[in-house]
DNA sequence: CTAATAGTGTCTGTTAGACACTATATA
DNA sequence: TATATAGTGTCTAACAGACACTATTAG
């Protein structure tokens, strides 16, 4: 091979540069359905249209530090764990120029966003609606066709979740502190599209021990006023090996 | 929120941009083992070290069409299967500025790598040691401390096809035309790191249907030479609905 | 009472693996 | 012959889901 090595270029100068930003698929359940948190862009191009939430990379921080500022600049959440999708990076994927997006996706509880970000008008939140494989998105009536390549993102981004929840405590961060093996449940499977065995599904997650020994336990209280027998709340907790709270 | 959306400003001029490199991490086997293509830098940094192959993203195409470039340039292969990893963005990963780098991966066989590669002094395949929970590379005796963040790099491939090769055909790839399950077999419990049930493997890789109607199919051939009972040759094969080899 | 959901017991088919056995090449 | 790997049969445990049943609230 003749060519070469060019990063081996003691100057990186020569090399063209694209910008580089973050887009943040985060999602929540509002009345039972899955949603993602969408903002109205006021300028060309796509001005008028709903986009993720997004920003360019700052130097000295990570992309994923970048998704985690977007996400407490925009929508005011600390704290949150962002996950890191994939890079988008069709050349034409902007009209503006040359930018290549990393998405990144955080699971968060409807709760959580409405303390942090409810009294900003420029956040809505679109419905995610299964459509046979692919889904769409709507508010209230509205079928929304997100700006740029958003929608393409979404679609990575519940693919990808719905990949790896198998088992795991990822669809947690959607409920509230407190829920029900129903709701519990009813999130897994909207996740997956699918219905789930209950007596399966019960058994299992009660059994399961979670990272940092974090398990299911029930907390005494139950729900109240729903016309029909109540359910127990359950809450995450850290047990030590002996299954003890601690 | 006060703050505009930083992406609506009609100039992308103001926002600095990083450099953005592709690295990847091509994995082969060697002697029953698992290697990665290194070649040796030239130049400061990390001049004599071993780095992954990589370049810089070209205006007009996708980061994946970047490391299929890399690929051909630099490994004369192509029609290879790339597949994105993740952005590795620490804002000191190198030392020659600000570099962010899309890391991909890809398996091929020996038997392609060798005729595409094989008269290049420039390459050279490390061979991939587990070490406890992680992996060391090893080059002959020299064990082998990549340049930049490419340690990281192969660490976080090793994880994501260990994850994902469940039951896939990803693992076809590391092997020639023909093969035996027992090869298939050890190729399955190099990359998962820990032995499988010989009889329950063969049933279920033989009832197997993988994408496209790709099946296992017996040769009719047999290695020879081997100082004891010979094992059939599979193929893969794309087969119709009836299962009959198309 | 009915409607609706909560929660459990049992049965069955599949998946996964343990173990043991026979088969067949080379040296 | 011994040795090493090829290939198979059977048994068992865990996993996953089907189905049915009882329990308990509001209205």
């Amino acid at each position: 091979m003749s060519t070469q090595f060019p990063a081996a270029a003691p100057d990186l100068a020569q090399y063209p540069r694209p910008h580089l930003a973050v887009d943040l698929i985060l999602l929540t359940l509002v009345d039972a359905q899955l949603h993602v948190l969408m903002i109205e862009r006021e300028e060309e191009p796509f001005a008028r249209k709903w986009v993720l939430l997004g920003g360019f990379l700052h130097p000295g921080e990570t992309v994923e530090a970048c998704a985690r500022r977007v996400l407490s600049e925009k929508a005011h959440l600390d704290g949150i764990k962002v996950r890191q999708l994939r890079a988008f990076s069709d050349p034409q994927r902007d009209p503006r120029g040359w930018v290549v997006s990393i998405a990144h996706f955080a699971l968060v509880s409807y709760q959580m966003l409405h303390d942090a970000a409810g009294d900003n008008e420029a956040l809505f939140l679109a419905e995610i609606v299964p459509d046979g494989d692919a889904t769409t998105l709507r508010y209230g009536d509205q079928h929304i066709v997100p700006g740029f390549d958003h929608g393409a993102m979404i679609e990575a981004a519940l693919a990808e979740i719905r990949e790896s929840i198998d088992w795991s405590m990822a669809a947690f961060a959607l409920l509230p502190r407190s829920f029900t093996l129903h709701e519990l449940q009813h999130v897994y499977e909207l996740i997956l599209g699918k219905s789930l065995n209950k007596p399966y599904f019960r058994k299992k997650m009660l059994g399961q021990i979670f990272a940092d020994g974090l398990r299911l336990q029930p907390t005494g209280r139950w729900t109240e006023g729903r016309r029909h027998r109540p359910a127990e709340l359950y809450e995450l907790v850290k047990t030590n090996a002996e299954g003890a709270a601690i």
